[in-house]
DNA sequence: TTTCGTGCAAACCATTTGCAGCAGC
DNA sequence: GCTGCTGCAAATGGTTTGCACGAAA
């Protein structure tokens, strides 16, 4: 279940930065913590989300904001090759990953425990520091009809 | 070690598809496959490549091949989020995997057998048909010297 | 009051595309 | 000779940036 409310360390660690808390920044977190577990958007899908709400976030501040909270680690970036990115909520420590069909652009999503011990096992063993896991499998999924409903299309 | 020439079957492919065999398109397939083991390059890096090579193929023509290739399995198309693909031949069965380090930029490969049973194994149970598994761990590698030796930077 | 952040429009950069001429097959 | 391919230049699409004004702290 989405968390309601922006967590004061959120605004903490921005003002510990000299960073300062807009009520963009404030909007665009919000967004995020309203949505479906795990859903993902597109700087344009955020955009227009917005719109939609009233708010009149630029693009630009849009791109600034989504860029400075994956900076900030709040939100994961993810992209999947289809020529721009998206970001979701980073709310656990546990990375869940994603099958993208190449056919119809869909995205599946699935955790595996083995998958991100595997992940911090080749870390270890590579001597890096771990940000993020991604796995991603491109595939073909049976489009038997081209519903429209699962997650997320380019 | 590298592949010397072009295995027959993909003339064979092409042509079975109505396509043609170019000059440029053997130029560029013969520089993927004299290519260290895994190099990737970007569609600029190949560019520039042929350049150095006095063969004149146009930019968008690299594109235009990097694409097809790619569609026909022959390279694998790789993206880091880092605004740009990277393509690599594609010539083993068994994928290989990419530590990215968010600093500087530089790529580790690995490869692990688990990963790919992973794959295979969730693949099978959403029903999905595999066309690639790319497994990326972003992290921050020591960086004690900047060097620029290891594989590439965007 | 001092920065930092925003909106706007222009700039950027990777990639794609329309078109006319050229070249595999 | 038909049709796909290439080069060129222009277009596109996502993202970034310079600048002047507005607003957190």
């Amino acid at each position: 279940m989405p968390i309601e409310s922006i967590p004061e360390t959120v605004f903490q660690n921005l003002r510990s930065k000299g960073l300062r808390i807009t009520p963009q920044r404030e909007k665009i977190l919000q967004i995020f913590m309203e949505l479906p577990e795990s859903t993902h958007l597109s700087a344009e899908d955020l955009f227009k989300m917005l719109a939609g709400k009233n708010e009149n976030i630029s693009l630009a501040t849009t791109y600034r904001t989504l860029k400075l909270l994956s900076q900030f680690g709040y939100l994961r970036e993810l992209d999947f090759a289809e020529g721009h990115k998206h970001y979701e909520l980073n709310k656990d420590k546990k990375p869940h990953h994603h099958i993208i069909c190449l056919n119809c652009n869909k995205t599946l999503e699935f955790e595996d425990d083995l998958v991100n011990e595997v992940g911090y096992r080749i870390a270890a063993e590579k001597g890096v520091e771990i940000v993020d896991i991604q796995f991603k499998i491109y595939a073909m999924c049976p489009h038997e009809k081209d519903d429209e409903s699962k997650t997320h299309r380019s």
